[in-house]
DNA sequence: TAGATTGTTAATCGATTAACAATC
DNA sequence: TAGATTGTTAATCGATTAACAATC
């Protein structure tokens, strides 16, 4: 399989969003024209995304759309299950446990750790939430590899790093701190002080100017 | 004030909160090589990253550390507070609405709008949840001019047009859907898709390699 | 065949990094 | 003064866009 950047990376879900919602009654072929045009990219940078993970469309017709469901679910590991744990059964933690749609993704949260007596011992949706020093013992025993963090910022560093110590190896990071790992981890950061800066810039840009 | 890209931009605030986490037993001054090494970024991109929003620092001394942080709340409108509605009263709607660390940010969530009948009525951390028929009343009334999407992804394009209607100018939407919205209004999409795309792409190299 | 659409190669653009002069 | 650290100008790097040949 090809290399593919960060960005196309990124803008590969966006598409197999779109070709799934379209797909019910769908158009048995479907072109970069009508993708791009759909989430409001440009027709080049829709072909040579595809272009890295797909057998490629045929010139006049497009790409068969079914296949290239296919393609990109196959490329982005839709069909695997990635099993994940989840650090911190506060409101957003326990959201994310409830949140059916991460199946479609592949990604399966087996359970949530927590240290606070009240969340310790009860469930969210099924799925257990057990005293932090379970963590490591559960992670080896079941191979997860994805840890998710939404515990505060304070503690989000040593909870990163009892997980590399677990065998994660990819975290994603809902607390407001960066965290230092080994090389091989990954750290995907939710960064919502990132999102709010942008917003807040535009808007003060719009204000200027009226 | 200078123009700053996109990718600066979403790095002042975590330049920002490294700041403030040494200020309470904190130095004086501060160098940008202090502020890349706890952060994992290069000295010149923090420096060219400052000289852009700061009055600037002293050879062989650094920067203020009090101005500095002084600077970067400034630039990112950290003192002024935004108003926000936020639309789907979900799980995730609700984590959103009490979370306190919002206001460290100069967010202020007013009010959730939904349309269940057991969410319309009831409160979330004091913040009342209204019928979304109610919305774009109380935008027009208290001049609000952000809003956050978290409901369900059917439902995303009809909020955002509501949203513009009601003179809503930056929408931070958490649902999987792409929005069309006119030039003047940003949105700002939390892309989980494309985050889980980034960690189980990490994570299949990591088990291939091994 | 004609023409729409693909994939690729080259050009542009913007962000990061390097080199270096300025200065406390 | 010497040397650490700043800010700026130039070089590099990578992603996007444009141009165009290939093809169904």
């Amino acid at each position: 399989m090809n290399y593919v950047s960060r960005q196309t990376l990124e803008r590969l879900p966006v598409y197999l969003r779109f070709l799934k919602s379209q797909c019910i009654d769908g158009p048995i072929n479907t072109s970069a024209k009508t993708i791009a045009e759909a989430l409001s990219l440009t027709e080049i940078q829709v072909r040579k995304d595809l272009a890295a993970i797909s057998d490629g469309g045929k010139p006049r017709i497009g790409y068969i759309t079914k296949d290239l469901i296919n393609d990109l679910e196959d490329f982005l590991g839709y069909k695997d299950v990635n099993d994940a744990i989840i650090v911190g059964a506060g409101k957003l933690g326990k959201a994310l446990m409830s949140y059916k749609g991460f199946a479609e993704y592949g990604l399966n949260i087996v359970a949530g750790f927590d240290t606070s007596d009240e969340a310790v011992g009860t469930d969210e949706e099924g799925k257990p939430i057990f005293h932090l020093d379970r963590m490591e013992e559960l992670c080896r025993r079941m191979n997860i590899r994805i840890g998710i963090i939404t515990a505060p910022a304070d503690y989000a560093q040593r909870i990163a790093d009892k997980m590399v110590k677990s065998g994660i190896l990819a975290i994603w990071n809902f607390a407001p701190a960066h965290l230092e790992v080994p090389d091989n981890v990954l750290v995907r950061n939710e960064n919502m002080a990132a999102s709010l800066a942008v917003l807040s810039k535009h808007l003060s840009e719009q204000l200027m100017n009226s």
